[in-house]
DNA sequence: TATAAGGATGCAATAGTTTGCAAAATTTTA
DNA sequence: TAAAATTTTGCAAACTATTGCATCCTTATA
């Protein structure tokens, strides 16, 4: 059906040596071999078969790209700036959804019959067990907003979660509140977990102002919106650190039906700074997590340890920074 | 380095046609043959090479999955239904984003390379001539949210929007508005063309009420955000059709800022039923497109398809019904 | 012009699996 | 128990490419 190098070799009278050296690169071949080829594989339409030719230079130049998480909106851009970044090395993007599976064997294995040159883990509540599965069969694996370990095993790249928990608290300390809550995402998560850790710690610097801290079922506005209503029954805080911005705008939400004012009388600050929070009804104050350049940094990455498959493990972390909207007031000192 | 069928071969002192056959179901093996091959297999971690077994068989059950839209929150939906199913199934998909890239040459060609077993072509703006280059080369596709024609040269799954048109406009007049506008997405989206072709034919039974149209320039909040703030300099209508959900949240956000209530100033009715639709502090009337069944219906078809590659080309269409919430109302006939 | 050096080419082995065919083993039938 | 029928097994040839090695052809050097 589909041509394949024997029709190429035949019908330009060569060998199939010739005719594979032509198509790659770095090959020896003369100009009058290269017109030859090329031109009898214009006219049979072909081009080699990536499959095949993985079995001899056992590269695929497929790389799995796993995630738990399809409903959260940050995952359009992720998804879009990631498939864009590896079709721009020329590798592709083999996805993989976990949805409730977190053992990790079964993608393990399932990664491995497809020979994946490498696997990016795209995940901030997966442990980083799941990771480390792949680099124990040799696997590249990178693992996207994963946990940041001070002895990594395995290449980390996102953010510093404790310190983005820190930069929240210090904002709401900034702006005068006498009492401030941590609303998190899911418990298990460890996104969740290392900005309860950041965000406690910058509040233990300050023992005058009131800390409290709950945690929402997921990441979603649903969970965000009855975690508050539930909050309310027993008094708010003056101001919250949502878990994220989802969340925050289902935080947002509750307020409203409450009949709290945002900022007046309920200060608000959530986090990734995903695209809705920007829009003019929701205005949300927020911090941004540079995604742009942790996919990129994570491809490159990526990139570097087919080269290098030994590369000594590390972790590339970037600064967030909170952009302010509308959800945060300064408060007068009396 | 992974273990080769050779290598449990040589482990259980057998031919490497026995473990292959112990590995292929459907093949026939003594249960004492498979028992040793099973257990050598076991202790040497073996399993299956895909892409090897690929080149036999002719089957590497891999799906394309190309789309050029990774913006709309409904393709969170979207990719976690459609990797779901694709893995039921057994079958592996390969992300192809097509970003401003629209001819379909080069992703043709570049899927031919992976011998995918089939594409799904994801998208309610791609021309059908994208999906029949596919067709033309003997791949399998289906066009999901594609263009129904009325003699289709694809399989297409998904709504009629010409009757979805229809439906909302329907609606605003059931309401008794005597000025309604269809704002709808991108012009050359083949999604807003019918639509548009459905609402202005309902419209046109009804000569007594004023009708408008116009088109933002993508389905996002800016474009509707600012095309209704463009419109509102020559007077507004007094309903409108938004071209999808979060084009509708882009028009709220305009009228809001123009200090019209919704809907006590002006209806609107949105389209697709994402998720933020129903978020409360949104509230968004709107015409629910089954995406579940759209995506189920899509998978099942590629599936028969591989079975049966000359199946006849059909097209799947799937009611949509309005959803009511909070955007529109009841007007008094005086 | 003869020789050395280097580039271009083809042969054949290899990658990891499946499968048609024939031989061997087992089971059924008489 | 022997012959026939059936099942199981292994050999070897695919599938589509790459690549080390040896050979052949050019071109450069003296």
């Amino acid at each position: 059906m589909t041509p394949t190098l024997k029709d190429v070799a035949l019908r330009a009278g060569v060998s199939t040596s010739a005719v594979s050296r032509t198509f790659t690169d770095g090959a020896s071949v003369s100009d009058k071999m290269r017109k030859k080829v090329e031109k009898a594989a214009a006219e049979l339409g072909y081009s080699p078969n990536f499959i095949a030719r993985s079995l001899t230079t056992r590269r695929t130049k497929l790389i799995g790209l796993v995630s738990d998480n399809f409903y959260n909106p940050v995952f359009l851009e992720v998804f879009d700036r990631f498939t864009r970044a590896l079709q721009d090395c020329g590798l592709r993007p083999l996805l993989v959804n976990l949805s409730n599976e977190t053992d990790p064997e079964n993608s393990v294995r399932m990664l491995q019959q497809y020979s994946v040159d490498g696997v990016m883990v795209v995940s901030s509540t997966l442990p980083p067990e799941f990771s480390k599965a792949f680099r124990d069969k040799n696997i590249p694996v990178v693992n996207t907003f994963g946990r940041h370990a001070t002895s990594p095993d395995v290449h980390v790249v996102g953010i510093d979660n404790v310190a983005a928990g820190r930069m929240a608290a210090r904002e709401l300390v900034s702006r005068g509140y006498k009492s401030i809550a941590f609303l998190g995402g899911p418990k298990r998560a460890t996104s969740t977990l290392d900005r309860l850790e950041g965000f406690r710690a910058e509040m233990a610097q300050h023992p005058d102002i009131a800390f409290t801290y709950s945690f929402a079922s997921a990441y979603s506005f649903q969970a965000g919106r009855s975690e508050i209503l539930r909050l309310a029954e027993n008094g708010l805080a003056e101001a919250y650190f949502g878990g994220d911005d989802v969340l925050s705008i289902g935080i947002l939400s509750g307020l409203q039906d409450l009949g709290k004012g945002v900022p007046q009388d309920v200060g608000l600050i959530g986090f990734n700074n995903m695209e809705m929070a920007g829009w003019e009804n929701i205005a949300l104050t927020t911090i941004h997590q540079p995604i742009a350049q942790i996919i990129a940094s994570s491809v490159e990455l990526m990139v570097a340890m087919l080269e290098n498959p030994d590369r000594y493990p590390e972790a590339r972390l970037f600064p967030c920074h909170v952009v302010e909207r509308k959800t945060l007031r300064r408060i007068q000192s009396r």
